[in-house]
DNA sequence: TCCGCCAGAGTAAACGTTTACGTTGACGAG
DNA sequence: CTCGTCAACGTAAACGTTTACTCTGGCGGA
């Protein structure tokens, strides 16, 4: 009920204009006397002044907000990159509206608008889903509000800065431990290619493959669509009337992975004994559980910390040395993949 | 770099005064004629002008935005918990600042102080740690801020709104299962003592085995702080040097239910035939993984998204039927719990 | 003594809205 | 014809800041 203090207020009390107490507060270069700082310093604490930032953002045109735009933070890949968007946003004096849009493109336009109402100063912006290209963005290029991809390839913004995984990489790295543990018939179970991310594992693990001059058998390559059950299905596909034709399989994410060593479990094979499992994301849960997947780790709070610095020195005005950094793939051996 | 569209611009386009355009953008009640009104949608249509909500806020004191204030997001009750606040946020054209704590004062206090200077409309606040008392909050409540907590006693603020889980009663759900099930010798792993949720399901534990008649041997009663480790450790002073003296063991969360799993599996013995297990959280991982623990499910999500009803009402001005809302426990038997 | 300069401070416009109040003109009643 | 009424609009103040510009007085140099 109680009024909040302005900037009048302490002014009125120091007995000084409101410019000067202005000048105090964002301690502009010069202009104020030493103990004229020193009184009004004094009173600002002793009432507990704080400067209405929207008021401040009226004029500046600054609000230090960001936008997050990001598919469902209850995915943990996303929870880790929120995690680390939002530690960056707070040590540079930026507070961040969170957006979950379930990947739909009239949510991401929904957001988009009521971002750009808030007049937030940047968009740091993921989602699963990058066929469609949202003309959206274009308004933010012509108004150069700086906007951060996080693992999206548009084609129609090649220039916009983004944080990439190296998924190619990945794949690659991958396979090669595979490959190294002497197998030869190898599964994979690609993500929905629809998405680049998937395109880019895929093509890692084929590129690896033939750089071995391991030939590879078009039948133990199916398509799933990063969810439990296609992992599952694709393992019926795979499997045919006699012994498997393959020692390992590859799976596009862990849940896929998941997936398919159940199927392959209840059709009594031995995971890893029979079959090596390997799969990418490096979901965690905790220690006790089982089975444990072999894995590339998909570094989600560094995405969301570094994509935020890209962010904020695009804010700062600061030109960007790399527009686009991605980064590397790491191995985590859970032992789901043996010799033979 | 192109200046955004401001009322002045579509008052000009059309010929009329701010007043007018502003009159027709948020409908109000009349005073503006019917073929008027028509002109100026066109225009706004044609140009898509949209209202600087800063603007807005400035003058109305109203923003239309929340803070969120949580420990981490990344863990997974809480990520439920946000995408339950922002879901409700959303629909209710409310915008959300994410914060994580990590359950430290002073970010707290560093939060609280950013949220107020943003000015948001209204606050959801959760914290692990509920011994200390934030004065901040004394302010909030003298500005008549909206104010909702989440799963935290406070008892300086015995009226402010908040939303709760029924931790006695789930742990009395709980325990009255396991009795069911004919155990008799139940251990008990407890949260920290120093939270009021651990508190709240210890004595949901007690009380349910006291009016079953059944006593409590304080030998079986020990104390761990939520992680996995102390669940591990716990049976380590749960077992003696000979045999078990309890059949079944309850833990204040499924992590630390993990921990004493994966001790007594160490130590040989079988669950759940020789200990049967239960937990509290229902920490969801894939169906595969095994073990499962029968287990209380907090409604994270529920939580999130009716404390954020619960906030929009207050900000509405609508006064609240009911201060405190607390949400019932529900078992989810996943057969780590058997008869014997 | 006079002038110029500069530190220290104030004045007022501006940011993009909302809204209380004022103005205008058409129209109907008397 | 006159007056009042009311719909349809305009005017301008206000929200809490920042900042370009102006003002004042003291001081040093010629």
């Amino acid at each position: 009920m109680t009024e909040p203090i302005t900037i009048k207020d302490i002014a009125s009390l120091c007995g000084v204009s409101i410019a000067t107490v202005s000048r105090v507060v964002n301690n502009s270069p010069k202009g104020v006397g030493e103990k004229t700082i020193e009184r009004i310093r004094k009173v600002i604490e002793e009432v507990g002044y704080r400067p209405n930032r929207l008021a401040q953002s009226m004029i500046t045109k600054v609000t230090h907000t960001i936008g997050l735009v990001i598919p469902d933070v209850r995915n943990p890949f996303f929870s880790e990159l929120v995690r680390g968007v939002e530690d960056v946003c707070n040590d540079n004096g930026y507070s961040c509206f969170l957006c979950n849009t379930d990947g739909k493109l009239d949510k991401e336009n929904e957001y988009i608008d009521i971002l750009r109402d808030r007049v937030v100063d940047g968009l740091l912006f993921t989602t699963q889903n990058d066929k469609e290209f949202n003309p959206a963005f274009l308004d933010f290029y012509k108004n150069n509000t700086p906007l951060c991809f996080i693992e999206r390839y548009v084609d129609e913004l090649p220039e916009t800065p983004g944080v990439f995984f190296d998924n190619e990489g990945g794949a690659s790295l991958l396979t090669q431990f595979v490959l190294d543990k002497g197998h030869r018939r190898i599964a994979y179970i690609s993500g929905p290619l629809s998405t680049m991310n998937a395109r880019m594992r895929k093509s890692g693990f084929m590129s690896t493959m033939q750089r071995n001059g391991v030939e590879i058998d078009a039948a133990l390559i199916v398509e799933g669509n990063y969810r439990l059950d296609s992992g599952y299905a694709a393992v019926d596909r795979l499997l045919g009337p006699g012994k498997p034709t393959f020692t390992a399989l590859i799976a596009g994410n862990d849940l896929m992975a998941l997936g398919a060593y159940q199927a392959l479990v209840e059709r009594g094979y031995e995971v890893p004994n029979d079959i090596s499992i390997a799969g990418f994301d490096n979901i965690t849960y905790p220690a006790v559980l089982r089975p444990l997947i072999t894995t590339i780790e998909i570094p989600g709070y560094k995405l969301g910390s570094c994509g935020t610095h890209m962010l904020i020195a695009q804010m700062k005005g600061q030109p960007l040395a790399v527009t686009r950094q991605v980064f590397a793939a790491a191995l985590r051996d859970k032992g789901s993949v043996v010799k033979i």
